[in-house]
RNA sequence: GGCGCGGUACCCAAGUGGUAAGGGAGCUGUCUGCAAAACAGUUAUGCGGCGGUUCGAAUCCGCCCCGCGCCUCCA
């Protein structure tokens, strides 16, 4: 089975062969830390969470990088709001999205490299683009110059002509072309600044990933992700200063967009206003459940937001859950060996669902038909254990395959807690089973009140009374 | 104006040439002191519409309708 990975350059699924095999190289496209992370940010960085977990699973060597933006214009109008420095502003909305993305089990990058803390590389980078004729400088700062890149557009299938014309380019005075972006911005009273040639003043918003990435990555690397949003102009931009200043085709081998989160089938936007920060999302969900929801859809289509769907993802979850509750439950049960199931009658089916998961993997990360897999491998040991007594080692077995499915997706399964001692809950559950032996049900609908009102849900089986918190 | 994505059941969603995964919701049944869970059956002779190619199409081609995104900061 070899992996396919769907590359934007190419717009074609292509066999995933890295530069340098087994390691490859990973930057994503980070965070700019001036407000709180919401669910589109989630689903970018779930999404290359997964990637990442299922190229290691793998048995690739993942060096994944992801910047963090912490200068930029709107750090700098937001930290005067609040009267902080544009670094304590950054520093606090870096730690909230790293408390988020943790509940979120996404998994830490290698390295978060900081803009400014990478200036003197790129100045350096600026001065290198200036020198081979592909920049230059205007009163406000410095500024890419489009036309001498032969291949721009190649990333976003954009042509420069088209663009000139149409009704959304910036109309700026002074750059050559409409398309030309900042290197460098001159800094205007009270701006944080650093030194250059052309002047106090910050980096362009691309310049940082081309110098960042190639710094931890080398001048050409394997994945390149980000939003959707990112495609045009930034990673264009990306591609086009850092191809002009290395000379080196192509700078990156696989371009990977992840679609957007939509809200009333609307982007969910900061600039649209219609934005869920995670925060907010697990106040009413588990974070699990989100990350089942964001799972739930193929990375690159969009997927709407909304309570129903929330729901629903929290039921499937929840059906997970059981399934592991449920063995435990049936393994703490088990004493004597009883085969009428033996192990070896289901190893063989059993092991159809892992291999199901990791074909639709392989297939462009279809999480989506991995989930499915999941529930099907749930569905099959479930009906065999309503066939009859089971082996020690079968319910462990169907234990340990899908945790190690759900591993792969980085959803974890631990069992729901209680706030109740389960000292005190066991008495009332045995005093409970008593009752009932003794057809006493009056006493024992009461106890299940009782238990009700703690929150606690007794569940009658065939092994015994099973008892979990309410979610 | 340019470029791109999508339309699969009541809802969500896989499937890109071989006869419609999975989840949610509903209904029926089995089981059960009750409750729940679980399992079984059920809800698309059909995958936006119309043509075409093919032994065979949700999948390929053409046209049309509808929704969305990028071209401005954005994951």
């Amino acid at each position: 089975m070899t992996l396919k990975v769907h590359n934007t350059l190419t717009r074609d699924k292509e066999e995933f062969i890295p530069l340098d095999p087994p390691k490859v190289g990973m930057y994503v496209c980070g965070i700019t830390p001036y407000d709180e992370t919401h669910l589109g940010h989630g689903r970018a960085y779930v999404t290359f969470d997964v990637i990442r977990r299922y190229l290691e699973y793998s048995g690739f060597e993942v060096t994944h990088v992801q910047n963090v933006t912490d200068i930029d214009d709107k750090i700098i109008k937001k930290s005067r709001e609040f009267r902080v420095t544009s670094h304590e502003l950054a520093e606090k909305y870096t730690q909230s999205y790293f408390e988020v993305m943790d509940k979120l089990n996404v998994k830490r990058a290698t390295i978060y490299p900081k803009a400014t803390e990478h200036i003197e590389e790129m100045v350096g980078w600026i001065d290198g683009l200036i020198k081979k004729g592909f920049a230059y400088q205007l009163e406000d700062g410095v500024y890419f110059e489009v036309d001498k890149f032969e291949d721009y557009g190649k990333l976003s299938g954009k042509r420069k002509e088209d663009q000139e014309s149409g009704a959304r380019v910036e109309v700026k005075s002074g750059k050559k072309s409409p398309l030309d972006f900042s290197l460098w911005k001159k800094a205007k009273e009270e701006e944080p600044s650093w030194p250059s040639p052309w002047g106090e003043g910050r980096p362009g918003w691309h310049i940082e990933c081309s110098v960042m990435s190639t710094k931890y990555l080398g001048e050409q690397f394997d994945i390149h992700g980000g939003g959707l949003d990112l495609e045009f102009p930034h990673h264009e931009n990306e591609t086009a200063q850092t191809e002009a200043f290395t000379g080196k085709v192509p700078w990156v081998k696989y371009w990977i967009h992840n679609g957007f989160v939509n809200v009333n089938r609307q982007k969910m936007s900061k600039s649209l206003g219609n934005f869920f920060t995670l925060k907010d999302v697990f106040e009413q969900f588990d974070p699990m459940v989100v990350r089942l929801f964001l799972l739930s859809t193929h990375y690159r289509s969009p997927i709407n937001y909304s309570d129903v769907e929330l729901s629903a993802a929290k039921e499937a979850y929840g059906r997970i859950v059981k399934f592991i509750e449920d063995i435990d439950f049936r393994l703490k049960k088990t004493t004597e060996r009883a085969s009428e199931i033996e192990l070896e009658d289901i190893e063989e089916e059993l092991g159809h669902f892992p291999d199901k998961l990791k074909a639709s993997m392989d297939d462009d990360f279809n999480t989506a038909g991995a989930v499915g897999a999941i529930f099907e491998a749930i569905k099959f040991c479930r009906k065999t254990l309503g066939d009859g007594d089971v082996e020690r080692e079968c319910l462990e077995t169907m234990k340990k395959t899908i945790i190690e499915m759900c591993e792969v997706l980085g959803l974890k399964v631990a069992s729901r807690e209680s706030r109740v001692t389960s000292h005190e809950i066991e008495k009332l559950i045995k005093e409970r089973e008593a009752a009932r032996k003794n057809r006493d049900f009056k006493r024992a609908d009461d106890i299940r009140k009782q238990l009700a009102g703690q929150m606690i849900e007794l569940e009658d089986t065939p092994h015994g009374t099973k008892w979990k918190a309410q979610a």
